[in-house]
DNA sequence: GAAAATAATATGTCTGCACATAATAAGCGT
DNA sequence: ACGCTTATTATGTGCAGACATATTATTTTC
């Protein structure tokens, strides 16, 4: 075959793709318009179109290529970026510092919503809803403080899970995957958390706001705040 | 052909990827445990292996899946989740919250790295780099501070811009996309900050460090500071 | 029995080819 | 001109077959 001997009358995807970033990076494709069509390129790289097209659908999926039907493939004016941020799972967090992980669950009751969860969750405001308090620990320091809705109508089995043994993002993030969800950062003051974080009423603590869903059902609204100090990091 | 009509002779790799999905949530298979392969899947779903290993490759990168040659593939036990955070332009995140959006040149200075800055960026010390400090507003009010430097060894051509009318971060996404770089989130007091930000000086603020490369090459490290109340928001 | 050579296996990828689909462009009738 | 129908075109996807590559399993050799 002519392929065969895979060092040169054969190109991958990657080198396709490496060299079309480099086209991207130098502008010899202006930022906003059409690229040559897929025929074309695999035409230039003497290879087959599906192999051009898998190198394309890489970078469109990067964030550096706007690809439509007919109308083209062009280069976008502002690459989007994806961060992969280590789902935030407290545990592997903190044991990958090096620091010995503890987790304790300090309430758990069932209860209805208070308004700011119902509007969140998109609730009517009668469901029966989980309400779990816990701190998460670093070297038996602690770490980061949440206070977690989850609802029952959607995660009936957590119920009778025994939380103070398993957290229970450990155990969603176990038993059922959400299927999309929002993330927000804020700078807040302590206020009644610093008796659990051990810190000032008035030190800035960071709070990750997390909500998950499957499909159009709610599963769980959980407030996270960190000890002062502490930084999320992410890798772009 | 087998496959013309397209209604149901024919499975597309996404109802394949569905399925499994389906399959992995209900704990069909085991987390950690091997699946089948591709060639049995293949005589599964009645289809051409091509289009299994297009669905699972697509599960692998959402994070569900580990695959190895050989080895083959399993559940993963947490899955990974990426988070596309749509690239904090300022601008871009001020205008679609319907507000103005305004932009202020503070200072510009090209100093050698403070120690902070030089081990952030891993510099030896006599580089020389383009400091920045600026404002950006949504509707005439302070919306974020930054304090940027930009090694001009990797981006000489950003010395003979004019900052006044385009902000660093602009030009340079639109000039120089990194190949990669990191981002942390904390908490702080406003201190000095509060006079740009119109707050109080112990107003907890939301910050943001980033630092971005080109392979090898640091390219800047910014500190970006919100007015308080703020909340960087990210859909997973 | 341990190390080295060899086989087996699951995923990774490329090739041609065909058809599907979405969106634009062209043609046409009024 | 205007709106409608009908090409045309670029990407999206499926199939069968072949080879590539990374591991793991097995066998051979000392």
């Amino acid at each position: 075959m002519v392929k065969g001997d895979g060092s040169d009358s054969s190109v991958s995807w990657q080198s396709i793709r490496d060299t079309m970033m480099t086209r991207i990076r130098a502008q010899d494709y202006a930022p906003g318009e059409l690229i040559p069509n897929e025929v074309d390129l695999a035409a230039e790289f003497g290879c087959a179109r599906a192999t051009v097209n898998r190198a394309l659908r890489d970078l469109a999926t990067s964030g550096f290529l706007d690809r439509r039907r007919k109308a083209g493939t062009r280069v976008r004016e502002a690459p989007r970026r994806k961060a992969t941020l280590s789902i935030p799972l407290t545990r592997a967090e903190v044991e990958s510092s090096g620091a010995r992980y503890d987790y304790r669950l300090l309430e758990r009751a069932i209860e209805t919503p208070p308004p700011l969860v119902r509007e969140t969750l998109k609730l009517s405001g009668t469901e029966r809803l989980l309400h779990v308090k816990s701190l998460h620990l670093a070297d038996d320091v602690p770490h980061m403080f949440e206070d977690r809705w989850i609802v029952l109508e959607t995660v009936p089995a957590i119920e009778t899970v025994d939380l103070a043994k398993t957290s229970p993002n450990v155990w969603l993030v176990r038993h059922l995957p959400y299927t999309h969800g929002t993330m927000e950062f804020l700078a807040e003051t302590a206020g009644a958390r610093s008796r659990h974080l051990i810190c000032a009423d008035d030190d800035p603590v960071l709070t990750m706001l997390r909500v998950t869903w499957l499909d159009a059902s709610p599963i769980t609204f959980a407030r996270q705040s960190f000890s002062p100090s502490h930084r999320m990091r992410l890798e772009l």
